[in-house]
DNA sequence: GTTGAGCGTT
């Protein structure tokens, strides 16, 4: 479903933090299609890291390049491109 | 009500 060249890894990531946080955040830079933060399948914690879909790879390189190391809430953010999670479609 | 490196699920 999900496009991984337009897919951002958001990590360092406050425990507090919901994937509306994210979409406010980086809809400043890029309009954001899809966000989603792992959280633990038992407790329902948050895991403290997630990606983010944007509509284009060049969305996600910009979205990368302005807040990757950006301070998010106290934290300094991680973003970094998403590895695929399939080989092939 | 706690913790802190990481690449994921209905």
């Amino acid at each position: 479903m999900a496009k991984d060249d337009s897919t951002v890894y958001i990590a360092n990531l406050p425990w507090r933090t919901t994937e509306d946080d994210l979409v406010a955040l980086f809809e400043e830079v890029a309009p954001v299609v899809d966000a989603r933060i792992i959280q633990d399948r038992r407790t329902g914690r948050s895991c403290g890291y997630g990606f983010l879909e944007l509509p284009s790879p060049e969305c996600a390189a910009r979205a990368v390049a302005t807040m990757n190391g950006r301070e998010f809430n106290g934290r300094l953010l991680v973003v970094s491109r998403a590895n695929p999670r399939a080989p092939r479609s």
